[in-house]
DNA sequence: TATACTTAGTAACACGTGTTAATAAAACCG
DNA sequence: CGGTTTTATTAACACGTGTTACTAAGTATA
């Protein structure tokens, strides 16, 4: 229509340097294109290109898990925003947490360019190899023995700094509700944090003390009632997720006791739900769409092979004092 | 390496019908093709099938409303999983509310098949465009003077269903806080089932018992401590979102009054706390994940040319009683 | 045995783009 | 004016697949 090749079309279209085209018959063509509505087929660009320009956003997850993490929304749209300024698209993969193998296909048939896996099973062998193989590859959270490339919440950080609140307030008897199992990575550094506090405090740590919970309300629940049948009772309880604080506090209020003044409480997340809890919550606020964001920025910037300054990124998370803790009672 | 065409290879691992191929032909192909770890290249076939095997989902919301969305993650996994079933992908997509045409490039450039948009602005041109063209999509929510089709909760009968809940409790004085504000369809609907149930039970409503939340816990203490300052004060009241409910409640417990006793509260959504808020929240559970289930198996469906059997589809809410409404005070 | 039909396989085209090497025309230089 | 460089444009190939039309050989049928 413009009376020009395809190879001109695609000179003018991608504005191409060092090709040198009349200021007339760029006109025409862009005339042309938009007259057609010419949009360029990302099939036969991908193709030729061998580039997606898309990430895959991986989702190891179980769905109990997915549901009870409110701030999974803003790690999906860091990631988003990451890619949306480079041009990249996001392509979401859940796949159940033993299904491994299912996301490789990704890679394999070409859909996309890079993959973020975010909460990887430690024995994850499918990454690894990835990895191995060159595939650009980020991790959210934490791969133990592996060099691949992660960003995660310094997590044991921000749990020594919860813990470390309510040792400067006094207490000595303070227990733990772990966020999930043990044999994740994300519980062991919660836990490992309760620790150091401790240990740097100079306070002994009862195993009895660190209940699990599991990433719901419920086991927030069954955890405190089993620590308010502990002897001593503690009096500060450092409960590793907001969400399965609310139903710590529940326990706690069936039980007749009061917060903060009979046990004191902090959680780790800071949902948006946490300012308002009765009472509402001190808790540790973690980056979400910051991670998600360093996340997508990272891993474009493998794809690109522009290097990284460090392999491992650790957030910092910020200590947000409400009543829950008394910190705020005179 | 097997000895025979790319047609052949093309024949044996489409498992192609109406194709004779030797078994022994066959089993080399196979053989080849795990040696040489093969695998189809996406960008090759859609290229050469105009078919992506992809859904765009779009979701329209600001981040804050995100955010405070506890459970667009299930609806997020309920299209996952549909889709999966069917062999599609998702391509995921946020565009900010006021930009329109951001998605359209997704279809123009054939990245995906079809579009599902959630939570569209009521005068957003571009899905109007796109229907128009002939390109297969559906709505998550509402879009009145359109025949686009749509799987929405059937909010207006949830809400009729929780002021109904009230009413037969013997409440007379009945307010409403709304989800967001009424320029929004869902905020809306929830209003009209909130009016319909007070209409067939010879109430009158007043103007100054419906107070406008904004998907926030902030927005619903606000709201409410406008509400408390209303002669008569209300007995109960609808709030249309669990979230906005959390901060109403904190409203109320600050001014000295008790739930159920002083103020009867029914909210909305069933997020995943509300069994756990203090009292636990008599609420309107939705059906999240098969929201997004339903969603992207008929966009599928329009997709493959199968016909929908309805155009607009209203999946039911369930009333689940709590204590916050005082329905188990006896 | 001649004919028709089935079986097994392939050559050739198409999809829509990016890129390299080549060509023709124009401009510059001595 | 002959030779060299620059400017403007294109032909041809490549990417990896799905599909149609065709061939050749084998097998049943009359």
């Amino acid at each position: 229509m413009a009376g020009v090749s395809r190879t001109t079309v695609s000179f003018v279209l991608n504005n191409l340097e060092g090709v040198s085209i009349s200021a007339g018959t760029r006109q025409r063509v862009f005339d042309a294109a938009r007259k057609l509505n010419y949009h360029p087929n990302a099939a036969g660009r991908k193709l030729v290109s061998g580039k997606s320009n898309t990430l895959g956003l991986v989702l190891c997850q179980s769905p109990e898990q997915v549901f009870a993490d409110a701030f999974l929304p803003q790690v999906i749209f860091g990631v988003e925003q990451a890619a949306l300024q480079q041009g990249f698209h996001v392509l979401l993969k859940q796949v159940e947490p033993d299904d491994t193998k299912g996301y490789a296909r990704l890679i394999n048939e070409n859909h996309v360019d890079g993959i973020i896996l975010s909460g990887p099973r430690q024995d994850d062998a499918e990454i690894r190899r990835l990895y191995r193989d060159g595939v650009p590859v980020m991790v959210m959270g934490q791969l133990p023995d592996t060099s691949i490339p992660s960003v995660d919440v310094d997590a044991a950080a921000g749990a020594r700094t919860a813990v470390q609140h309510l040792i400067d307030l006094g207490h000595r008897q303070i227990a733990m509700i772990t966020n999930a199992p043990l044999t994740y990575t994300s519980a062991q550094q919660r836990r490992d944090g309760y620790l150091l506090a401790l240990k740097n405090a100079g306070l002994k740590s009862a195993k009895s003390y660190i209940q699990e919970g599991n990433y719901t309300p419920a086991s927030g629940f069954a955890a405190m009632t089993r620590l308010l049948e502990e002897a001593p009772r503690p009096t500060a309880v450092f409960v590793a997720s907001d969400v399965v604080a609310m139903g710590a506090i529940l326990a706690i209020k069936r039980a007749g006791l009061r917060i903060p003044g009979d046990l004191a409480i902090v959680g780790f997340d800071d949902i948006p739900l946490a300012e308002y809890f009765d009472p509402p919550l001190t808790t540790i606020r973690l980056p979400a769409f910051g991670l998600g964001w360093a996340v997508g920025e990272r891993l474009i910037r493998l794809i690109q092979n522009d290097g990284l300054d460090q392999n491992n990124v650790f957030m910092d998370s910020e200590l947000i004092i409400r009543d829950s803790s008394g910190a705020n009672i005179h």
